[in-house]
DNA sequence: TATTATTTGAGAATGATTCTCATTCCTGAA
DNA sequence: TTCAGGAATGAGAATCATTCTCAAATAATA
Protein backbone atom coordinates (compact mmCIF):
# COMPACT_ATOMS: atom_id res chain seq x y z
CA UNK A 1 0.00 0.00 0.00
CA UNK A 2 3.05 2.45 -0.43
CA UNK A 3 1.51 3.72 -3.38
CA UNK A 4 -1.99 4.58 -1.35
CA UNK A 5 0.39 6.61 1.05
CA UNK A 6 2.05 8.76 -1.50
CA UNK A 7 -1.13 9.22 -2.82
CA UNK A 8 -3.12 10.63 0.62
CA UNK A 9 0.30 12.46 1.13
CA UNK A 10 -0.16 14.25 -2.23
CA UNK A 11 -3.96 14.65 -1.02
CA UNK A 12 -2.45 16.48 2.37
CA UNK A 13 -0.58 18.64 0.12
CA UNK A 14 -3.47 19.91 -1.96
CA UNK A 15 -6.15 20.15 0.91
CA UNK A 16 -3.16 22.34 2.11
CA UNK A 17 -2.17 24.13 -0.55
CA UNK A 18 -5.68 25.15 -1.86
CA UNK A 19 -6.45 26.59 1.76
CA UNK A 20 -3.23 28.61 1.64
CA UNK A 21 -2.72 27.07 4.99
CA UNK A 22 1.37 26.45 5.60
CA UNK A 23 2.14 22.96 5.08
CA UNK A 24 3.32 21.79 8.61
CA UNK A 25 4.71 18.05 9.74
CA UNK A 26 2.09 18.26 12.28
CA UNK A 27 -0.77 18.94 9.94
CA UNK A 28 0.24 17.02 7.43
CA UNK A 29 0.43 13.78 10.21
CA UNK A 30 -3.62 14.70 10.92
CA UNK A 31 -4.59 14.85 7.60
CA UNK A 32 -2.77 11.84 6.83
CA UNK A 33 -4.32 10.24 9.88
CA UNK A 34 -7.80 11.40 9.17
CA UNK A 35 -7.56 10.50 5.06
CA UNK A 36 -6.34 6.86 6.04
CA UNK A 37 -8.48 5.88 8.54
CA UNK A 38 -12.48 6.69 6.66
CA UNK A 39 -15.14 7.30 8.73
CA UNK A 40 -15.50 9.23 12.40
CA UNK A 41 -12.35 9.16 15.01
CA UNK A 42 -12.52 9.73 18.63
CA UNK A 43 -9.85 12.35 19.60
CA UNK A 44 -8.44 10.00 21.55
CA UNK A 45 -7.92 7.68 18.29
CA UNK A 46 -6.06 10.40 16.50
CA UNK A 47 -3.29 10.89 19.52
CA UNK A 48 -3.05 6.94 19.50
CA UNK A 49 -2.29 7.04 15.64
CA UNK A 50 0.02 9.72 15.81
CA UNK A 51 2.29 7.70 18.26
CA UNK A 52 3.82 10.38 20.07
CA UNK A 53 4.79 12.91 17.13
CA UNK A 54 2.31 15.20 18.16
CA UNK A 55 1.49 17.37 21.31
CA UNK A 56 -1.99 16.98 22.21
CA UNK A 57 -2.28 20.87 21.97
CA UNK A 58 -1.30 20.96 18.85
CA UNK A 59 -3.68 18.46 17.25
CA UNK A 60 -6.43 19.84 19.26
CA UNK A 61 -4.98 23.02 17.37
CA UNK A 62 -5.16 21.89 14.18
CA UNK A 63 -8.44 20.10 14.33
CA UNK A 64 -10.05 23.30 15.34
CA UNK A 65 -7.98 24.52 12.25
CA UNK A 66 -9.65 22.18 9.88
CA UNK A 67 -12.96 22.89 11.49
CA UNK A 68 -13.09 26.44 10.16
CA UNK A 69 -12.55 25.52 7.10
CA UNK A 70 -15.12 23.30 6.73
CA UNK A 71 -12.79 20.92 5.82
CA UNK A 72 -13.33 18.69 8.83
CA UNK A 73 -16.82 17.57 10.72
CA UNK A 74 -17.32 17.38 14.43
CA UNK A 75 -20.19 15.84 16.06
CA UNK A 76 -20.89 13.69 19.26
CA UNK A 77 -21.71 10.17 19.73
CA UNK A 78 -24.20 9.10 22.46
CA UNK A 79 -22.10 9.12 25.41
CA UNK A 80 -20.88 12.87 24.89
CA UNK A 81 -17.50 11.78 22.95
CA UNK A 82 -16.15 14.29 19.93
CA UNK A 83 -15.99 12.29 16.61
CA UNK A 84 -13.96 13.68 13.84
CA UNK A 85 -14.12 13.23 10.54
CA UNK A 86 -12.98 14.56 7.09
CA UNK A 87 -15.91 16.82 5.72
CA UNK A 88 -16.59 14.83 2.47
CA UNK A 89 -15.04 16.34 -0.77
CA UNK A 90 -17.65 14.89 -3.08
CA UNK A 91 -20.09 16.76 -0.98
CA UNK A 92 -22.57 13.46 -0.78
CA UNK A 93 -24.48 14.33 2.15
CA UNK A 94 -24.41 11.69 4.60
CA UNK A 95 -25.97 10.81 8.16
CA UNK A 96 -24.94 9.02 11.44
CA UNK A 97 -25.84 6.07 13.11
CA UNK A 98 -25.04 5.70 16.64
CA UNK A 99 -24.90 2.07 18.32
CA UNK A 100 -25.83 2.66 21.97
CA UNK A 101 -24.18 -0.41 23.36
CA UNK A 102 -20.78 0.09 22.02
CA UNK A 103 -20.52 3.80 20.88
CA UNK A 104 -19.82 2.73 17.36
CA UNK A 105 -20.67 5.29 14.97
CA UNK A 106 -21.34 4.34 11.49
CA UNK A 107 -22.13 6.82 8.42
CA UNK A 108 -25.19 6.34 5.98
CA UNK A 109 -26.89 8.15 3.03
CA UNK A 110 -30.56 8.08 2.58
CA UNK A 111 -32.17 7.27 -0.83
CA UNK A 112 -32.28 10.56 -2.90
CA UNK A 113 -35.85 10.95 -3.53
CA UNK A 114 -35.95 11.18 0.22
CA UNK A 115 -32.95 13.73 0.67
CA UNK A 116 -35.18 15.53 -1.79
CA UNK A 117 -38.16 15.10 0.54
CA UNK A 118 -36.52 16.40 3.31
CA UNK A 119 -35.28 19.71 1.92
CA UNK A 120 -38.99 20.14 0.75
CA UNK A 121 -39.54 19.92 4.28
CA UNK A 122 -37.26 22.42 5.97
CA UNK A 123 -38.06 24.96 3.37
CA UNK A 124 -41.17 24.67 4.97
CA UNK A 125 -39.75 24.85 8.47
CA UNK A 126 -37.43 27.73 6.68
CA UNK A 127 -40.43 29.91 6.76
CA UNK A 128 -42.24 28.67 9.78
CA UNK A 129 -39.73 29.90 11.68
CA UNK A 130 -38.25 32.46 9.74
CA UNK A 131 -34.63 30.98 9.89
CA UNK A 132 -31.81 30.30 7.56
CA UNK A 133 -30.94 26.82 7.44
CA UNK A 134 -27.47 26.16 6.40
CA UNK A 135 -27.19 22.42 6.93
CA UNK A 136 -28.93 19.47 8.00
CA UNK A 137 -28.52 15.46 9.58
CA UNK A 138 -30.33 12.36 10.41
CA UNK A 139 -29.14 10.79 13.41
CA UNK A 140 -30.34 7.28 14.18
CA UNK A 141 -29.85 5.98 17.77
CA UNK A 142 -30.04 2.08 17.83
CA UNK A 143 -27.55 -1.31 18.21
CA UNK A 144 -25.46 -2.53 16.18
CA UNK A 145 -25.28 -6.04 14.55
CA UNK A 146 -22.48 -7.31 17.25
CA UNK A 147 -23.85 -5.93 20.33
CA UNK A 148 -27.24 -7.13 19.14
CA UNK A 149 -26.13 -10.52 18.82
CA UNK A 150 -24.79 -10.72 22.49
CA UNK B 1 -50.36 31.07 37.99
CA UNK B 2 -50.44 29.23 41.34
CA UNK B 3 -52.65 26.63 39.76
CA UNK B 4 -49.99 25.91 36.99
CA UNK B 5 -47.29 25.53 39.96
CA UNK B 6 -49.71 23.24 41.84
CA UNK B 7 -50.44 21.44 38.48
CA UNK B 8 -46.40 21.24 37.53
CA UNK B 9 -45.56 19.97 41.31
CA UNK B 10 -48.49 17.05 41.16
CA UNK B 11 -47.14 16.02 37.37
CA UNK B 12 -43.46 15.59 38.94
CA UNK B 13 -44.62 13.89 41.79
CA UNK B 14 -46.90 11.70 39.51
CA UNK B 15 -43.38 11.44 37.64
CA UNK B 16 -41.36 10.07 40.66
CA UNK B 17 -43.98 7.62 41.60
CA UNK B 18 -44.72 6.32 38.51
CA UNK B 19 -41.08 5.12 38.17
CA UNK B 20 -40.39 4.38 41.50
CA UNK B 21 -38.48 7.17 42.42
CA UNK B 22 -38.24 8.50 45.94
CA UNK B 23 -39.82 11.86 46.11
CA UNK B 24 -37.12 14.27 47.47
CA UNK B 25 -37.16 17.96 47.31
CA UNK B 26 -33.95 17.93 44.96
CA UNK B 27 -35.82 15.80 42.42
CA UNK B 28 -38.96 17.40 42.81
CA UNK B 29 -36.86 20.91 41.91
CA UNK B 30 -35.42 19.61 38.70
CA UNK B 31 -38.34 18.06 37.67
CA UNK B 32 -40.25 21.50 38.65
CA UNK B 33 -37.50 23.83 36.78
CA UNK B 34 -37.67 21.41 33.62
CA UNK B 35 -41.89 21.41 33.90
CA UNK B 36 -41.66 25.23 34.03
CA UNK B 37 -39.40 26.01 30.93
CA UNK B 38 -40.43 23.67 28.11
CA UNK B 39 -38.13 23.06 25.45
CA UNK B 40 -34.29 22.96 26.44
CA UNK B 41 -32.21 24.10 29.09
CA UNK B 42 -28.31 24.35 29.91
CA UNK B 43 -27.30 22.28 33.01
CA UNK B 44 -26.20 26.10 33.79
CA UNK B 45 -29.60 27.86 33.20
CA UNK B 46 -30.42 24.91 36.23
CA UNK B 47 -28.30 25.56 38.21
CA UNK B 48 -29.63 29.53 38.03
CA UNK B 49 -33.03 28.33 38.24
CA UNK B 50 -32.59 26.16 41.32
CA UNK B 51 -31.07 29.57 42.69
CA UNK B 52 -28.60 27.67 45.64
CA UNK B 53 -31.43 25.62 46.61
CA UNK B 54 -29.45 22.53 45.06
CA UNK B 55 -26.09 21.05 44.97
CA UNK B 56 -23.95 21.09 41.75
CA UNK B 57 -23.12 18.13 42.05
CA UNK B 58 -26.90 16.85 43.50
CA UNK B 59 -28.00 18.25 39.86
CA UNK B 60 -25.79 16.32 37.57
CA UNK B 61 -26.56 13.21 39.75
CA UNK B 62 -30.19 14.32 39.35
CA UNK B 63 -30.23 14.73 35.67
CA UNK B 64 -28.05 11.24 34.80
CA UNK B 65 -31.15 9.45 37.09
CA UNK B 66 -33.59 10.93 34.73
CA UNK B 67 -32.15 10.46 31.71
CA UNK B 68 -31.50 6.70 32.70
CA UNK B 69 -35.19 6.44 33.20
CA UNK B 70 -35.71 8.18 29.98
CA UNK B 71 -37.45 10.95 31.50
CA UNK B 72 -34.85 13.28 29.78
CA UNK B 73 -33.01 14.21 26.75
CA UNK B 74 -29.63 15.12 26.63
CA UNK B 75 -27.97 16.65 23.24
CA UNK B 76 -25.22 19.09 22.48
CA UNK B 77 -25.46 22.16 20.77
CA UNK B 78 -22.69 23.44 18.08
CA UNK B 79 -20.89 25.37 20.73
CA UNK B 80 -20.85 21.44 22.68
CA UNK B 81 -23.49 22.95 25.65
CA UNK B 82 -24.89 19.80 27.20
CA UNK B 83 -28.85 20.96 26.70
CA UNK B 84 -31.02 18.91 28.75
CA UNK B 85 -35.33 18.57 28.25
CA UNK B 86 -37.72 16.70 29.55
CA UNK B 87 -38.70 13.65 27.35
CA UNK B 88 -41.93 14.44 25.48
CA UNK B 89 -44.53 12.07 27.53
CA UNK B 90 -47.37 12.46 24.85
CA UNK B 91 -44.39 10.95 22.62
CA UNK B 92 -44.88 13.59 19.83
CA UNK B 93 -41.53 13.39 18.03
CA UNK B 94 -39.65 16.33 17.88
CA UNK B 95 -36.53 17.41 15.92
CA UNK B 96 -33.88 20.34 16.54
CA UNK B 97 -32.81 23.70 14.96
CA UNK B 98 -29.58 25.13 16.42
CA UNK B 99 -28.53 28.67 15.54
CA UNK B 100 -24.92 28.47 14.78
CA UNK B 101 -24.32 32.58 15.75
CA UNK B 102 -26.15 32.58 19.02
CA UNK B 103 -26.17 29.01 20.04
CA UNK B 104 -30.21 29.15 20.42
CA UNK B 105 -32.06 25.44 20.34
CA UNK B 106 -35.29 25.39 19.24
CA UNK B 107 -37.93 21.99 18.82
CA UNK B 108 -39.57 21.53 15.31
CA UNK B 109 -41.94 18.68 14.45
CA UNK B 110 -42.32 17.81 10.83
CA UNK B 111 -45.57 17.01 8.51
CA UNK B 112 -46.77 13.28 9.63
CA UNK B 113 -46.58 11.92 6.07
CA UNK B 114 -42.26 12.96 6.34
CA UNK B 115 -42.24 11.63 9.51
CA UNK B 116 -43.36 8.24 7.80
CA UNK B 117 -41.25 8.15 4.93
CA UNK B 118 -38.40 8.83 7.09
CA UNK B 119 -39.91 5.81 9.24
CA UNK B 120 -39.82 3.76 5.98
CA UNK B 121 -36.59 4.73 4.84
CA UNK B 122 -35.15 3.56 8.25
CA UNK B 123 -36.66 0.65 7.51
CA UNK B 124 -34.49 0.19 4.75
CA UNK B 125 -31.38 1.39 6.59
CA UNK B 126 -31.82 -1.45 8.97
CA UNK B 127 -31.80 -4.37 6.97
CA UNK B 128 -28.77 -3.08 5.02
CA UNK B 129 -27.01 -2.63 7.96
CA UNK B 130 -28.24 -4.84 10.12
CA UNK B 131 -28.89 -3.06 12.94
CA UNK B 132 -31.97 -2.19 15.36
CA UNK B 133 -32.77 1.55 15.32
CA UNK B 134 -34.18 2.89 18.20
CA UNK B 135 -34.86 6.92 17.88
CA UNK B 136 -33.97 8.94 15.33
CA UNK B 137 -33.47 12.77 15.29
CA UNK B 138 -33.32 15.63 12.42
CA UNK B 139 -30.82 18.26 13.23
CA UNK B 140 -30.47 21.41 11.78
CA UNK B 141 -27.96 24.16 11.48
CA UNK B 142 -28.74 27.75 10.84
CA UNK B 143 -29.38 31.27 11.81
CA UNK B 144 -32.17 31.97 14.06
CA UNK B 145 -34.13 35.57 12.72
CA UNK B 146 -32.51 37.79 15.70
CA UNK B 147 -29.28 36.56 14.08
CA UNK B 148 -29.80 36.63 10.43
CA UNK B 149 -31.32 40.36 11.22
CA UNK B 150 -27.82 41.45 12.11
C1' DT C 1 20.54 31.20 3.02
C1' DA C 2 18.74 34.81 6.23
C1' DT C 3 14.54 37.07 7.93
C1' DT C 4 10.23 37.19 9.97
C1' DA C 5 5.96 35.74 11.03
C1' DT C 6 3.73 31.48 12.13
C1' DT C 7 3.40 27.16 14.29
C1' DT C 8 4.62 23.94 17.63
C1' DG C 9 5.52 21.47 22.16
C1' DA C 10 5.17 21.12 27.01
C1' DG C 11 2.94 21.86 30.67
C1' DA C 12 -0.01 25.07 33.38
C1' DA C 13 -4.75 26.68 33.67
C1' DT C 14 -9.58 26.17 33.06
C1' DG C 15 -14.17 24.32 33.11
C1' DA C 16 -17.34 20.71 33.18
C1' DT C 17 -18.45 16.51 35.27
C1' DT C 18 -17.80 12.75 38.50
C1' DC C 19 -16.36 10.93 42.84
C1' DT C 20 -16.12 10.48 47.94
C1' DC C 21 -17.95 10.26 52.21
C1' DA C 22 -20.02 12.22 56.29
C1' DT C 23 -24.60 13.98 57.12
C1' DT C 24 -29.47 14.25 56.16
C1' DC C 25 -33.64 12.59 54.49
C1' DC C 26 -37.30 9.25 52.77
C1' DT C 27 -40.09 5.29 53.35
C1' DG C 28 -42.14 1.40 55.38
C1' DA C 29 -42.86 -1.19 59.58
C1' DA C 30 -44.34 -1.04 64.25
C1' DT D 1 -46.55 8.99 64.79
C1' DT D 2 -42.09 7.33 65.62
C1' DC D 3 -38.06 4.85 64.37
C1' DA D 4 -34.47 2.20 61.87
C1' DG D 5 -32.01 1.38 57.84
C1' DG D 6 -31.09 2.25 53.34
C1' DA D 7 -30.84 5.77 49.89
C1' DA D 8 -29.99 10.55 48.57
C1' DT D 9 -27.66 14.80 49.33
C1' DG D 10 -24.06 18.57 49.92
C1' DA D 11 -19.48 20.14 49.81
C1' DG D 12 -15.48 19.98 48.03
C1' DA D 13 -11.70 17.06 46.14
C1' DA D 14 -10.46 14.53 42.00
C1' DT D 15 -10.60 13.70 37.18
C1' DC D 16 -10.89 14.48 32.35
C1' DA D 17 -11.05 16.95 28.11
C1' DT D 18 -9.81 21.10 26.20
C1' DT D 19 -7.63 25.64 25.93
C1' DC D 20 -4.01 28.76 27.05
C1' DT D 21 0.79 30.53 27.42
C1' DC D 22 5.14 31.38 25.83
C1' DA D 23 9.79 30.05 24.59
C1' DA D 24 11.81 27.37 20.89
C1' DA D 25 11.43 25.42 16.31
C1' DT D 26 9.84 25.82 11.58
C1' DA D 27 7.92 27.34 7.09
C1' DA D 28 7.41 30.76 3.41
C1' DT D 29 9.73 34.38 1.00
C1' DA D 30 13.11 37.19 -0.72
Amino acid sequence: MQKNKKRQIKKSRQILLDNNIPITKPRMLVLGILLKNEGPLKVEDIIKLSRGKLAVSSMYRIINNLKNLNLINEFQTLENTKMIELADVKDEHHHHIFCESCGAVYDFEVDSHIEKELEKEIIKIKSKYDIIVKSHSLELLGLCKTCRDK
